[in-house]
DNA sequence: AGCTTGAGTGAACAGCGTTAACTGTTAACG
DNA sequence: CGTTAACAGTTAACGCTGTTCACTCAAGCT
């Protein structure tokens, strides 16, 4: 005798399961209210019960992929124990990469063409946009830990330039008291490898390299050489 | 007394003209076939008479948009006569850049979420892509110009990998000649130049830095100094 | 047992891209 | 000059979409 509690999340779960799977088949235009529906036998406004309106529905979906993803590359870290913590970072960034390769539908739903809408005020509480602010937080502890675990050499504050410094130095706090020159190369970590893996996810880069494996590698390298760590060589 | 094909010409011009405006206004989704019938006052199926599809729309609208964003960085090299060609790279990446900022729709409308359909076989031979391609080329030849005029240091072989080389190799007939060590640097410019001006301008750098300006000119400087290239100091 | 809650249905509305058949106007040709 | 063919544009309709409202019916609680 299953409760009714039970019985609602079960169909609740059916729901995103379906919607999901016409994601990964059809892409994210191939998930619409009636679609989902009729994968379930059941007719459009029976979704109403479960979700106010179609653009809920996609934000439950992508706030579960973003669960989903922040699970998969913390477990990524710490099942195989690396003490390395230079090592967990490259894990990371593989596996972010290797997730995106193999879900394409979803790594677009989720870092595709996020916020074109310039509407300010209706600060982002959305299940979605605090599921992606803890899938942030991954990176950001684990770079900071590698910092306060062997601290990086960074560039200059005259180098930066005033304003910058400025900037960063606000944001000292959210990151556990780094330097700003620190939150820096931090910061150009996560943009070198979030723009990199996008352009090889959305097949920017076929014009050029049609396999853009080696080249993350390298640029993988890059990047992590500036951050202090030392990298496996090439071959 | 116009004739047939000019008032042709015309409409057509009035229709992408409605589309473009209502692209600034709406998102792309607003760019509707019916939307646009009826900011010209029209019926919906009379736009067939000069697009086969609501998808032909869009695709010509694309190519128009690339041609006017690659005519707008070339008039921008070519306006004040810069000899320096380091100075150029750096008035064509600010002019991306600001041309973002300035119409972020159009560019959400190019480069958002590119190519998740991984439909192969269909060579893109659209209009959109061509026009992607000569926007493409206005920077490849600025980087090719810039190595043959002071070659910069690259990489050794041995830092990027065989596989890494032989790929870049087999594309250096596409860069002028240039070596694959230096293939390798303008395409890290690019990269970092692209993912850079994206996360930008679709506000996934607001989190962290609710003005990305200095450290778009910090990394500006940091990837222009890679190339050889003297950069004006920050402050 | 009776009342209430809630899941689900059917019908309907407005809007979408698209097609077919039809009406004029306009340019071209014998 | 008059005929003809091409062409811009319309109306009506189809199937699709997200969404709302009124309704039914079974399960749960008191």
């Amino acid at each position: 005798m299953e409760s009714r509690d039970r019985r609602r999340a079960a169909t609740l779960a059916e729901i995103k399961a379906a919607a999901r799977r016409l994601l990964v088949s059809g892409g994210s235009a191939a998930v619409g209210l009636r679609a989902v529906a009729r994968e379930l036998g059941l007719t459009p406004p029976a979704l109403y019960r479960y979700f106010p309106s179609h653009e809920a529905l996609i934000g439950a979906l992508i706030a579960d992929l973003y669960d989903e993803l922040t699970a998969a590359l913390m477990q990524l870290q710490t099942t195989e124990e690396v003490p390395d913590l230079g090592e967990r970072l490259y894990l990371l960034a593989n596996g972010l990469r290797n997730w995106g390769l193999a879900h394409p539908a979803e790594f677009a739903l989720l870092f595709g063409t996020a916020v074109p809408t310039p509407d300010a005020d209706d600060h982002d509480e959305t299940p979605g946009h605090q599921a992606a602010m803890r899938f942030g937080a991954v990176f950001k502890e684990l770079v900071a830990q590698i910092w306060h675990w062997k601290p990086f050499p960074y560039p200059p504050d005259e180098l930066l330039g005033k304003e910058l410094i400025a900037q960063l130095t606000q944001e000292s706090e959210h990151f556990q008291g780094m330097p700003p020159g620190a939150i820096y190369l931090s910061l150009t970590y996560w943009t070198r490898l979030y723009g990199l893996i996008c352009m090889e996810v959305f097949g920017q880069l076929h014009w050029v390299l049609p396999d853009a494996g080696a080249y993350f590698e390298a640029q993988l390298r890059e990047i992590g050489e500036a951050l202090g760590l030392d990298c496996p060589p090439a071959d």
